[in-house]
RNA sequence: GCAGUUGUAGCUCAGUUGGUUAGAGCGCCUGUCUGUGGAACAGGAGGUCGGUGGUUCGAGCCCACCCAACUGUACCA
């Protein structure tokens, strides 16, 4: 017996993880989202402008303190000249930049939106990639609340234009001044309470997914992962003690009854004043100038958008939302989808925060001398695209492929080819059978993967048929509904018939178009 | 990063207390088909049983370490 010879090592065709390919439905959805919500963005004056993947990576503000080494979240690499650059995680650091750098020439307050891919290295998930879409638009120049208050209602009306039913999205609104002010009044002001104050405006923002309680040691000692004791690792508390955990309670009871509020309203269909959570916000730290100024900021931005139309839980004020503790310094802002859905093994989904945004005072001011105030708002496309596919909003059907002309003579390729060009020529997508044409059965199974509305067929009887040449026009949608009806050969050969038409071929482009209305095809 | 769970064909999974040549369904390829996809039948390709080392006469199964995926958690501009 023969050794069996080796077989070498293929090398494994494999996608680095957190990385997605995309085929034809995935691109036409993204296409589609990304128009309506360029409509919407323009609609509001904004303008567009596009920069680079890279950036410097002081640009990005990413390097480690003290280290000569970027921030290992974000892709780096050294250029020829020793310079470290990195790929974007953001659209907003880039457009500081690109501010910063073209200030002079641009008109103030200056309004642009682009969208593009980013880069975070980071652990992926469901709905969370390495590489992933964001569309972002800016207002650079203006420090009026009316801008921000602008940012909110441009999120609800682009989730509205996305598809998304009122009530089934919800814009929050915090301001970062509010909690720089709650912290100043338990005593954690100043830089050497900087690290504690992280830890508390994490706890914070994980109201949304832990218990009161839950939180409640995150602010104390701290609490173990598997939710009790020793389970899993061991989250570090903020430590604080029983007088400074009663006011933060006091915020967290806030945040709480907003929720409560924003649930009673998605119930009921009645709105509730903003004014009522930020009364009392004020109650129990209005004595703190920050947080006064900063829940006044909120009230003159509730002012505006429930004038306009939107105070009817579209935008709500709410206490828990923290947003990236790295840049912004007044308003932020979150848009949560509401919708439940199980994914295929029959798991409750949430879908949580598909877009966000704030004002980032610091970020141009950075490269120049002087103030210069922004805020900005983000769509998350690939997740509001995963979420969308999840709940069947967006359409998971492949394109319709193009029609297909075969060969059945292999010497009469030049004819074919002609009748590929008319349905060009007429705006018909159409191509030649370019595999091995040794039989009609395998061009109609190559058809029917591209999924094709029809096919063209022309034999030699067809050719030289008495009444002038004809071609067979065969309409696969069709044939395929008809199959499905009957397993009987003979039936099935029989209502095969019924599927395709012989017509004069220079009739073949009116069939064609006949079938494709039939069928609705436009290609778009 | 930490913790738990899981790794057998492209996919979904079987595989007895450790015992010859590791199976099924679906998918894929070929043929029945001299002019027709989705049906039927027949055949075929496809596996380093996640990897390495160990225990054993013998390991897909037992042990150790490593890797990967999933879930939770941490970080997330």
């Amino acid at each position: 017996m023969a050794e069996k010879p080796k077989k070498p090592q293929k090398l494994r065709a494999r996608l680095p993880r957190g990385l997605a390919d995309r085929g034809p439905a995935e691109i036409a959805a993204t296409r589609a989202m990304v128009e309506t919500i360029r409509e919407v963005y323009e609609r509001y004056g904004f303008e567009p402008v596009e920069t680079p993947a890279f950036e410097y990576t002081d640009a990005l503000g990413k390097f480690l303190p003290d280290q000569d080494r970027p921030n290992e979240g974000v892709f780096s690499l050294q250029d020829d000249d020793e310079q470290w650059i990195s790929l974007r995680y953001d659209l907003t650091a880039p457009l500081a930049r690109y501010v910063a750098e073209n200030f002079d020439a641009l008109p103030k307050p200056y309004r642009s939106y682009r969208f593009g891919w980013v880069f975070r290295n980071e652990k992926p998930g469901p709905g969370r990639f390495r590489q992933f879409m964001q569309f972002d638009a800016d207002t650079v120049g203006s420090g009026s609340p009316a801008a921000d208050a602008e940012m909110c209602m441009m999120a609800a009306d682009t989730m509205e234009a996305l598809g998304i039913p009122r009530g089934s999205y919800v814009v929050k609104v915090n301001n970062r001044k509010v909690l720089d002010g709650v912290l100043e009044s338990i005593g954690l002001g100043g830089d050497e309470n900087a690290g504690r104050r992280l830890t508390v405006l994490r706890a914070i923002d994980k109201l949304d997914k832990f218990s009161i309680e839950d939180v409640k040691k995150l602010l104390g000692p701290g609490r173990w992962d598997g939710g009790e004791e020793g389970k899993g690792d061991f989250t570090k508390g903020a430590e604080l003690n029983p007088e400074q955990l009663k006011l933060i309670e006091g915020y967290l009871a806030v945040a709480k009854l907003e929720e409560k509020q924003a649930a009673d309203f998605a119930a009921s269909g009645i709105g509730f004043p903003a004014s009522a959570t930020l009364d009392a916000l004020e109650e129990i730290f209005g004595s703190n100038a920050t947080a006064k100024a900063a829940i006044d900021e909120l009230r003159v931005i509730a002012d505006l958008f429930e004038a306009s139309g939107y105070g009817n839980g579209r935008i709500v004020i709410s206490s828990s939302v923290v947003r990236g503790l790295e840049y912004y310094t007044g308003p932020v802002y979150e848009v949560e989808l509401l919708l439940e859905t199980k994914d295929e093994k029959g798991r409750p989904v949430r879908f949580g925060s598909v877009g966000g945004g704030g004002r980032y005072d610091g970020l141009v001011s950075r490269f120049r001398g002087e103030p210069v105030p922004a805020t900005g708002f983000s769509i998350g496309v690939s997740r509001l695209q995963a979420a969308l596919t999840l709940i069947g909003k967006l359409g998971t059907r492949p394109a319709t492929g193009p029609v297909v002309v075969t060969v059945f003579d292999r010497e009469r390729l030049a004819d074919y080819q002609k009748m590929v060009s008319q349905l060009r020529a007429e705006d018909i997508r159409a191509e030649l059978y370019l595999g091995n044409p040794k039989n009609m059965g395998n061009q109609l199974k190559y058809a029917d993967k591209r999924n094709s509305p029809c096919v063209i067929i022309q034999g030699s009887d067809e050719k030289n048929d008495p009444d002038g040449p004809q071609v067979i026009v065969k309409d696969l949608i069709l044939g395929a509904e008809l199959a499905a009806l009957d397993k009987d050969r003979d039936d099935y050969l029989q209502r095969q018939a019924d599927a395709q038409r012989k017509v004069p071929q220079l009739g073949m482009i009116d069939e064609v178009r006949r079938i494709l209305a039939r069928h609705d095809v436009t290609w778009r």
